[in-house]
DNA sequence: AACGTGTTCGCAATCGTTTGCGGTGAAAAT
DNA sequence: ATTTTCACCGCAAACGATTGCGAACACGTT
C-alpha cells in the first residue's frame, strides 16, 4: 500500500513534469480536459463527470482529477463550451460613448445585474456614427452573443441592422435612445415629463423668454424633451417662439456654444435656456460667460442628464437626472427574461418608463430679491 | 437548358421556404455552413472553400454558394472559428472605472488600434476592487481573449493572478497602473516628471508652502508623483513638510475635501495644494470655498490627470494632462506586436514612457500684482 | 489501351467539451 | 450456476468551421 501510494506520486511527479515541459515548448499551453485524461488514463468524459460531481464517478476518481485539476490550474475552454451548448453566456451593449457620465452609469447597472446572472459583458461604442453601430451588431452577432443592449447613434436612421438581428432570433433590449418603430422591449426615461418638469421650473422662477437648446429630431429622446418643453409653454400660456429653439445636431460643446451666440444676439435675447443635455449648457455657460453676463442673474440654465460635474461648476447647474443605473439594470432584467424564454414561448415587447428628476441648483434660482 | 434553369430556379424557392420555415420553428436558426451544404447538394467542405475562394472550385460553384449564402445571409460562427483556430480575435481589457475621463481615452485609443487589426475589445471594470480584478482575469483567460491590457486597481497589492496569465502564455500589456515587479509589457506616463513642472510651477509662481495630496502608495505611479513632487522641492531647496504630505488612500471626493480640512486646520496651512489627481483637487477646492477662502488668491491648487470638465469649473483648474488615447494605442501596439510573435521568439518586455504636459489655468496663478 | 495530368470535390480529423447509450466487472439475488 | 443489479466508465456523436489527403472524372498523351 504503501509503495502503492509513493509510486503513485513518483508517477505524479513526473507526469506534472511532463505536462509543465510540454506547456513550455507549446508556449500557449493551456491544460484542457483532454489532458487531464491522458495523465490520470481515464477518458475525457469521466473528467468532464469527475468535475462536475456527477454520480457515475467514484469517489476515489473523483478526487484524483480534483486534484489534479487544481494542480495544474485547469480552465474550462469557454469556447468550447459556448460551441457545444450554443450558448456564450455574453451580452453585447452598443452605445454611442464610454465617456458619458449617464452611459457608465448604465453600463454599471448592466453589468450588475448581468454578472449575477452568469453573464459576461462585452461592450461596444458606436461613436456616434451609424457605420461602427452596424459593424457591431454584425460583429456581436458573429460573436453569437446571447443578447443585445443597444442605445442608438446620433446619426441612426434605418434600422435594418437591428431588425435583421431580431428577425434572426436575437433577444434586443433598446435603452434609452430607442426605435420607435421597432417591436422590442425598451427601457426610456420619462423624458417628455423631465423636460416639462424643467421647464415648470424656469417658469415658475419668473423667467419669461424661454429658448431650448434641442437635440436631433430622429433621436426619439431628443423630440420628446422638446415636446415637454413645448407642453411646459402652453400648459402656461406661454407663446411657442420657433426663433428659440435651435437644434445641436452634433451634440458638442462647442456647437452649443455658437449656437447660444446666436440667441444672445437677438434683438431680445432670451432670459433662460433649457438645454438638450449638460453639454450643451456648459456650452451656453461658456458663451453666456464670456459676454460678461451672469448667470442666473441675467439667463437662467437648466440641463439634462446631470453630469457628475455639473454640481462642480460654477454656478451649480440645475439639471434633470436620468437613473441610469436603474436603466442598465431594468434593461438587463429584460433581456435575461427574453433570454430564459422558452422556444415556444411567445416574444415579450415590455416597454419600462423611468423617472426623471428635477435637481435644482443655482444656474436657475432667480435671487430672493428678484423673486415674485 | 432554359427549363433545367427553370427547374434549378424553382427548386431554389423551395429551398429557400424550406429553411425560412425552419429557422422560424428553431427561433434562433442561424444559417450553418451546413445547411448551405445541404440545399446545394455539396459538402461543407465544398461551401468553405468557395466562400473564400480556394483555387479548388469551379466557378459555378463558387457562383451558387455566394449567392445563396448572400439571400440566406450567412454569417459564419465565430466561436467555431476559434475553437478550430485556437484564436479569438478579442482582446481583453480591465480597467478600474469606466466612469473616468482617462480611462475612457485610453478605450477609444484601444479600440483604435485593434479594430483596425481586426481585433474586437472586451472591457471589464474592476470597480477599484482586487476580488473583481481575479474574476475579470479569469474570465477573460476562459473566454480565450488573445491578448489583455490592464490597469490594476487601487486595492491590487498582490499579483499572483496576473503573474498565472502570463506564465500561461497569454501576452498582457500593463498601462498607466503597472506592476513593477512583473516583467512584462508597460505603457506609462512619466508621472514623475510631471508631478515635478507641476509642483516646480507652483514654486515659481511663488507659492512656498506646499502640500501634496498623495495616492495610496502601493500604486507606483501615486508614488511617482509624490517623488516627483518632492525632488520639484528638494531642487529647488524647499523643506520637504511630512505634515504636507496627506494620502488620500480611498480616491473620492469627499475623503479629498476632508483631508483638505485637516490642512487648513494647521496652524500655518499651506498656500498651494497639489494634488494626485482631479477628483481630489476638486474635492480640496469645495474645502477652501466653503471656508470663504479664495483660489489662487489664498491657495492654489493644482491637480493631474486634467478631467474633461477641469477647463469648465471655476476657477478652471490647472492639471497635468495624461495622453489617455495615445497611450491605450501604444498599449495595444505592444499587445499587437506580442500576440504576433512566433512560438519560439523571445517574449518581449518593452516599456514606453509617455510625456505628461501641464496646462496652467486660474487655479494657480498668482495674481499679477502679488506676482514676484 | 494504358498512362499521365489536371480539375473539382468529399472524407475525416481536428479544436475542447458534453452526453446518451452501451459495455464491463463484481457483487447480489435467484 | 445463472441471472440480475448496480456502480463505474468509455465510445462516439455533436456543436461549426477548416484543411490535408485522396478519390473520381475528364481530358490529352503515349
Amino acid at each position: 500500500m504503501l509503495i502503492f501510494s509513493f509510486v503513485r506520486r513518483l508517477l505524479k511527479s513526473i507526469v506534472i513534469f511532463r505536462l509543465i515541459n510540454s506547456l513550455k515548448e507549446m508556449k500557449k499551453g493551456n491544460i484542457t480536459i483532454k489532458d487531464l485524461a491522458r495523465e490520470l488514463n481515464v477518458s475525457p468524459s469521466t473528467i468532464s463527470r469527475a468535475l462536475k460531481d456527477h454520480p457515475d464517478i467514484s469517489p476515489e476518481t473523483k478526487k484524483a482529477v480534483k486534484e489534479l485539476s487544481e494542480k495544474l490550474n485547469y480552465q474550462p475552454n469557454s469556447v468550447a463550451l459556448s460551441l457545444r451548448q450554443s450558448k456564450t453566456n455574453t451580452i453585447g451593449v452598443i452605445i454611442p460613448e464610454i465617456a458619458h457620465f449617464f452611459f457608465s452609469a448604465v453600463i454599471s447597472g448592466i453589468e450588475d445585474i448581468a454578472h449575477n446572472a452568469g453573464y459576461h459583458v462585452i461592450i461596444t461604442q458606436s461613436n456616434e456614427s451609424i457605420d461602427r453601430e452596424m459593424m457591431n451588431t454584425k460583429a456581436l452577432f458573429n460573436s453569437r452573443v446571447d443578447g443585445i443592449l443597444i442605445s442608438i447613434s446620433r446619426e441612426t436612421n434605418q434600422f435594418n441592422h437591428l431588425q435583421q438581428l431580431i428577425d434572426a432570433g436575437t433577444p434586443v433590449v433598446f435603452f434609452d435612445r430607442v426605435v420607435e418603430s421597432i417591436n422590442a422591449c425598451k427601457v426610456i426615461v420619462n423624458d417628455e415629463q423631465g423636460a416639462y418638469e424643467a421647464t415648470t421650473h424656469l417658469i415658475e422662477q419668473g423667467y419669461y423668454r424661454i429658448a431650448h437648446l434641442a437635440g436631433p429630431q430622429n433621436l426619439t429622446i431628443s423630440n420628446n424633451r422638446l415636446n415637454g418643453f413645448k407642453a411646459a409653454l402652453a400648459d402656461n400660456k406661454y407663446m411657442i417662439d420657433d426663433n428659440l429653439i435651435k437644434i445641436c445636431g452634433l451634440g458638442t460643446y462647442e456647437e452649443a456654444e455658437a449656437i447660444t451666440n446666436e440667441l444672445l444676439d437677438y434683438r431680445f435675447p432670451p432670459d433662460a435656456i433649457f438645454a438638450n443635455n449638460d453639454v450643451a449648457a456648459y456650452g451656453a455657460m461658456t458663451a453666456i460667460k464670456k459676454r460678461g453676463m451672469k448667470i442666473p442673474e441675467d439667463i437662467a440654465i437648466v440641463g439634462f442628464s446631470n453630469w457628475r460635474f455639473s454640481s462642480l461648476i460654477q454656478p451649480a447647474l440645475s439639471s434633470v437626472t436620468q437613473p441610469g443605473f436603474k436603466m442598465g439594470q431594468e434593461a438587463t432584467r429584460l433581456l435575461m427574461k427574453q433570454i430564459n424564454l422558452g422556444k415556444d414561448e411567445e416574444a415579450i415587447t415590455e416597454t419600462i418608463s423611468l423617472k426623471t428628476n428635477l435637481v435644482v441648483r443655482e444656474s436657475s434660482l432667480k435671487r430672493p430679491s428678484e423673486q415674485v
